[in-house]
RNA sequence: GUGGCUGUAGCUCAGUUGGUUAGAGCGUCUGGUUGUGGCCCAGAAGGUCGCCGGUUCAAUUCCGGUCAGUCACCCCA
């Protein structure tokens, strides 16, 4: 309403509780993919434009429209991440790999697109993501999705459906855009504008239309994998035999596209029936990378889940975000006597009672005002001092829950409340 | 970037077939006798009816534009 205070289109202020939620979401990546032996990365959120536009390739609509460039004051060309991994791959190869060297990682952190938003989708949203860095190996391919898998199982996120599928190697693909050609060629003229368009400018997203003629079409196109080469068909049936002989489910769909240049062989992507149009939870693949200035391309495996996109499925699931109190105790000073001590007392519980979230009203308030704002914080215990609890030295404690209270002698407070931790804030 | 829907108090929404002081519920604040919360009762505060312009004697109500939200397309997490 007021546009002055509203955030930008696209981005969003976060309050606890939400905010609790996505702590408990990062906590529990951090404690699922250290426990597969990957470490945490941080890396800037702007880089060198070329990082993206070289990784995900400059065809792309990401590049193309969606990203946040500006030139900075020494005149070079910076853009706020639209993804992840480019970042983490220069990263790792500024750090360097050793020949035969590994580098497994994770991360997390807002990403920049200047879409129009909608259903789970924002200008600035926050991924979750891991990299596996220099390997070829189809299993670890495997070991990834099964971590993903594994992941959303640990927040609760049930009944995804996980989709893979091969886009090969970039000699692969001639002939397989060949081989689309033919088919399609034919059947465009009852296909959709787009797909007419796209029959010469990206073909292979005619496999991933939405609109029906268009599928019923697709649905007849060959089988990719087939038509490429014999290793990359060793390689991606390693990958699904693995994933069976791990127990993951998934389905193959040999239509999925992924619409960044990097990827190579296995691609995957998890979708959720929780979450509307933008339905892709996470998505990811085998990429080979090449970084302004390196002479040799990275490969590496990794996804990417979208945060905000993890909170909406698992809201879809019914869960419910646990409410928590502001404070456990509410300290009440009557009288402008009494808010210093109430001010010292508060320090002084902070101090010597970790862990107990304390309150102090200064405002001076009418006890019965106090008394609101003590119980709407959700306090168990209201510490109450006067004029009257000064002079006898005592402090008036209230149990918010029983409504019983009783004057304990200010030299006995801490023990007092020590004892009764427990029963009164369990 | 394109299209549909929406825009009235902090929140959720009524309402005016165009006509003096725009309403409710929730929330907030104060009070219901001296210093006691949650329930109840009473009262109060709080709105340029998103913004700009047009039509009209008169617009929050009609029209146009714009901004914002939302959903969908494109694409993606």
């Amino acid at each position: 309403m007021s546009s002055a205070t509203e955030p930008l289109p696209g981005t969003s202020d976060c309050w606890e509780p939400e905010v609790l939620d996505w702590i408990e979401l990062e906590t529990a990546a951090r404690e699922i993919f250290h426990r597969y032996g990957y470490a945490e990365v941080r890396t800037p959120i702007f880089e060198r434009t070329e990082v993206f536009v070289r990784s995900l390739g400059d065809e792309t609509d990401v590049v193309q429209k969606e990203m946040y460039t500006f030139t900075d004051r020494g005149g070079r060309s910076l853009t706020l991440r639209p993804e992840g991994t480019a970042g983490v791959i220069r990263a790792v190869a500024d750090r360097g790999l050793e020949q035969g060297e590994e580098a497994r990682v994770f991360y997390f952190g807002p990403m920049f697109r200047g879409e129009r938003p909608a259903a789970g989708r924002r200008r600035q949203f926050h991924q979750v993501g891991v990299e596996a860095v220099g390997n070829d190996s189809p299993w670890m391919d495997a070991e990834c999705i099964a971590m993903l898998s594994h992941f959303l199982d640990q927040i609760g996120v049930t009944g995804g459906k996980i989709k893979i599928n091969s886009r090969g190697l970039p000699e692969d693909r001639p002939q397989v855009s060949a081989a689309l050609a033919e088919y399609f060629t034919p059947h465009a003229p009852g296909m959709c504008e787009d797909c007419q368009r796209r029959l010469t400018t990206n073909i292979w997203r005619m496999l991933d239309c939405k609109n029906p003629a268009c599928q019923e079409v697709a649905a007849g196109a060959p089988d990719l994998v087939s038509l490429m080469g014999d290793d990359t068909r060793a390689f991606f049936a390693r990958v699904c035999q693995s994933l069976d002989s791990l127990g993951v489910d998934y389905e193959v769909a040999p239509r999925l596209v992924r619409g960044l240049d990097y990827y190579i062989h296995t691609v995957f992507e998890i979708t959720h029936p929780g979450l509307g149009a933008q339905d892709a939870l996470a998505g990811g693949g085998r990429y080979r990378i090449v970084l302004p200035g390196a002479k040799k391309p990275v490969e590496g495996i990794g996804f990417a889940a979208g945060m905000e996109r993890l909170l909406l499925a698992r809201a879809s699931l019914g869960r419910q975000t646990t409410a928590v109190a502001e404070a456990d105790i509410a300290i009440i000073s009557l009288g402008e006597n009494a808010i210093l001590p109430g001010l010292r007392l508060a320090q002084e519980l902070r101090a010597t009672l970790s862990g107990l979230r304390v309150k102090a009203d200064f405002t001076g308030r009418s006890l019965k005002a106090q008394m609101r704002g003590a119980n709407r914080s959700g306090a168990r215990l209201a510490l109450i001092r006067g004029d009257n609890e000064l002079a006898e030295n005592v402090v008036l404690c209230r149990d918010m829950t029983t409504s019983e209270q009783q004057s304990v002698p200010a030299a006995d407070l801490m023990a007092w409340i020590d004892e009764r931790r427990t029963t009164l804030f369990a």
